[in-house]
DNA sequence: GTGATTGCAAAGCGTTTGCACCGTA
DNA sequence: TACGGTGCAAACGCTTTGCAATCAC
């Protein structure tokens, strides 16, 4: 777990050098931060984070960065009731979205069978459909025991 | 169509009433403009139209009044990639939403269908799913032939 | 008449921008 | 060395709050 998420972001560094962006250490921290991260987090969730590493950061590296890897593809807006701009690492492919309401953990999945109800959808109503936005909101594994228990 | 929407406004002033609260201008307004819509409007968008009928209305009495219908469960908030505090009249039922990228349109559809997909994903995932949300973007009817035109 | 509602002004909050200095490549 | 990146401070836009005047019931 630990393993796969050291390669992801070493995958992101590579990518940002690639596209002509320069390691710092500010970018170093929020990098680690996201794609470590199971939960979405806002750039002052990121920002209070990196403090304990690198006390120096500022919170505008921390938009200037997110700003960038969104760009690159490497994160997602997770858009919730209160909450419309707290990023997670984006997963590979298209996929959808399942967010623990208790502790905030964000699961992904992908759901295929959308395509039959896209083109009834597209029939009754006229539309040309693009793009489809599904997310599940409920309560997680370990949440569910922890109030059981 | 005119017919439905007075409905829609009048039900809107009657729980209103039902629940303490006054009828004045402003909300007569705010609410005729959100009943009449298809489109997500936001409260600047909703001031700025209501700003002809009524010249004196104040930007805070649109952002009050929005609180309240959004608590009557009279208007819902639409989630959009770079505008998440737009609101239209909401559906009886829960229903899904389908956005006109193009033009802003906002339609609603039923789709008892995810049913199955939920219990997969609660099977594979082990969340415990409480609620779903689904939209879809694309190009509504009108649009579509315009731009084919 | 009474108390909910209003508009104004100001505060609050999250985000962006201008700028001189710094540090990576 | 060159120029992308940084942190600070200030500006910005949207939203909320405090308050006295107003208006629906």
């Amino acid at each position: 777990m630990s393993t796969t998420s050291v390669r992801i972001s070493d995958n992101w560094i590579s990518l940002l050098k690639s596209n002509g962006y320069r390691l710092t250490g500010p970018r170093y921290y929020v990098i680690e931060i996201l794609a470590h991260s199971d939960k979405a987090l806002t750039a002052l969730d990121i920002y209070n984070q990196a403090l304990s590493n690198y006390p120096s950061i500022g919170l505008v590296s921390v938009y200037r960065t997110l700003e960038k890897l969104e760009q690159l593809g490497l994160i997602q807006r997770v858009h919730q009731r209160d909450n419309c701009h707290a990023y997670v690492a984006a997963p590979i492919g298209h996929q959808h979205l399942l967010v623990c309401c208790s502790c905030g953990k964000v699961s992904f999945f992908s759901g295929d069978n959308l395509m039959h109800l896209v083109s009834h959808v597209e029939e009754k109503s006229g539309y040309l459909v693009q793009d489809h936005w599904l997310q599940l909101i409920g309560i997680c594994e370990e949440c569910n025991k922890t109030s059981a228990g």
